[in-house]
DNA sequence: CCCGGAATTC
DNA sequence: GAATTCCGGG
């Protein structure tokens, strides 16, 4: 090992020791070579790639680096958004495998190996197979929400929650909804006015736990769930990419005319959405959060949603809302469209579970890391002791755990959308025996592992919040509709359900 | 190709 | 925790 390392920073030039993570590719991807999309140091922040700012290992993920790719128009020859929404192509394997090996300081990487690390993302539910097509992946976008936001799920967990109707949307006093205030406290660095390249940046040595998380401005497709745009950016046609922003993922909150492009269609004035997700400044954006999460709740109740719009931001008041949602691109976020925007109706677009993630853009925070968020709390439970080796092979696995405290995403999508896929990750997961065990054990039913079936029903409590305990609210019952999309998604559960029911 | 277990590393 | 590396199996 000893030797590849240093073969490795010989060779690439890597330094990757230490903490200090490698600048080897730092030009790879992190420079401008897409000038007009990226801008260094907006793109991710710098401590995202520091595993000493921050607790965990926190170097880049592969799915953040995927993400990188598929961002840049550059790399459309090598990887590139097809298909579905977050769904992607691998066009060029080892091309890919030898961009992350030069990204990890990996020289011996290839396809082969990338790929398992791929793989380890299903139980994540971050990523799932496209199957029968060759190199085909798919992003659950709305669990990359949630890993990412973790922070911000917390804070507003009705607002996730309620996306995906596991609380039915009902803010119990529990859970309510982010203030402002809270948000500020949250995200002290919350910039103010203008942008920031970053939301949450944290300052250069000293990080704030609290302050690291969450960027609004890098997650281009984080409204996920809903399809914002029903093809992938290619397919879309020379999608105008926006010029003038730097932003991360190619997306730019701020633009006005986010969603214009194309297939985003402008939220209509009274749409959930609207003031939340294409919140103004982006700073009002935040602020609003509280209210776009409470606003998803159910319609009728309006109140908060005016509140939002009209008290709050003033923002968007009136201009245009300059619009934290997605980019042309698939990771673009499909929010809203169909779903919520128009009630119902529309829709057409294939909608996957992946609803939820209203999310606004984000950055890229690195996942599970901090330990606070969903994910992360738990996890520490799990994790606590290794498992040794027979254990696992029980079927106790600590992935899965940690997923269940996510997952609030979809199956369906899991299972590969329309392929038909007999299995849920489940059945295959090792020793049926270990995984069922784990769901009993689970958050009382809502099953950990797939949770989106059989959970639909139950209230929930969050489980993924389980750990935050009071901050997670006990879920109402879900309003059964939710949204449009959302009486897809369920129909999606419950077919998954049922399946799960027989076995 | 794809899958997932196991061991190992960082 | 998140890979990386091997690897047997489909």
């Amino acid at each position: 090992m000893r030797a590849q390392r240093k073969n490795c920073e010989a060779t690439w030039e890597c330094r990757c020791s230490g903490g200090m993570d490698c600048n080897c590719v730092s030009d790879l991807l992190l420079t401008p070579p897409v000038p007009t999309l990226w801008t260094p140091g907006i793109a991710f922040p710098d401590w995202a790639y520091k595993p000493e700012s921050s607790p965990g290992s926190r170097q880049i993920q592969l799915w953040h680096f995927i993400l990188e790719l598929l961002q840049k128009e550059e790399y459309q020859g090598v990887i590139a958004w097809q298909g579905d929404y977050g769904e992607f192509v691998i066009k060029d394997p080892d091309e890919v495998a030898r961009l992350w090996g030069i990204r990890k300081c990996k020289p011996h990487m290839n396809y082969d190996k990338l790929s398992r690390a791929l793989r380890y993302y299903y139980n994540k539910r971050i990523l799932h197979k496209t199957k029968g097509k060759r190199f085909t992946y798919k992003f659950n976008f709305s669990k990359v929400v949630l890993v990412n936001y973790p922070l911000l799920d917390m804070a507003s967990s009705p607002f996730l929650l309620a996306q995906n109707h596991f609380n039915g949307g009902a803010a119990t006093p529990d859970c309510s909804p982010v203030t402002p205030e809270a948000l500020q406290s949250l995200f002290p660095r919350l910039p103010e006015s203008g942008r920031g390249p970053s939301l949450f940046e944290r300052s250069a040595g000293a990080p704030g736990p609290d302050g690291d998380k969450l960027r609004l401005d890098t997650f281009p497709f984080l409204g996920s769930g809903a399809p914002c745009y029903s093809k992938p950016p290619s397919l879309l046609g020379p999608y105008p990419r926006n010029p003038s922003f730097d932003y991360p993922w190619g997306f730019n909150p701020y633009l006005p005319g986010a969603f214009s492009l194309n297939n985003c269609p402008k939220l209509p004035p009274g749409s959930l959405y609207s003031s939340h997700f294409y919140p103004n400044p982006l700073q009002s954006s935040l602020s609003q959060l509280s209210h776009p999460f409470s606003s998803l709740l159910p319609p009728g109740d309006t109140t908060g949603a005016d509140r939002g719009q009209t008290g709050g931001t003033n923002g968007s008041a009136g201009g245009q809302p300059p619009r934290l949602c997605i980019p042309p691109y698939p990771g673009s976020l499909p929010l809203g469209r169909t779903e919520l925007g128009n009630g119902g109706t529309g829709v057409g677009d294939r909608e996957r579970g992946e609803i939820n993630a209203g999310v606004i853009g984000g950055g890229l925070s690195l996942g599970l890391g901090l330990g606070l968020g969903l994910g992360g709390v738990s996890m520490g439970s799990g994790g606590g002791g290794r498992q040794s080796p027979s254990e696992r092979r029980k079927g106790v696995k600590q992935d899965p755990e940690s997923d269940s405290e996510l997952e609030i995403t979809d199956l369906s999508d899991c299972s590969s959308e329309n392929e038909n896929e007999p299995d849920f990750s489940l059945g295959k997961e090792s020793g049926l025996g270990g995984r069922s065990h784990l769901l009993e054990a689970k958050s009382g039913g809502l099953g950990g592992v797939l949770p989106p079936l059989s959970s639909l029903p139950p209230p929930v409590s969050p489980h993924p919040l389980k750990s935050l305990g009071p901050l997670t609210p006990p879920p109402s019952s879900l309003p059964p509709s939710l949204s449009p999309s959302l009486t897809t998604v369920d129909r999606h559960r419950e077919t998954e359900t049922l399946k799960l029911a027989h076995s």
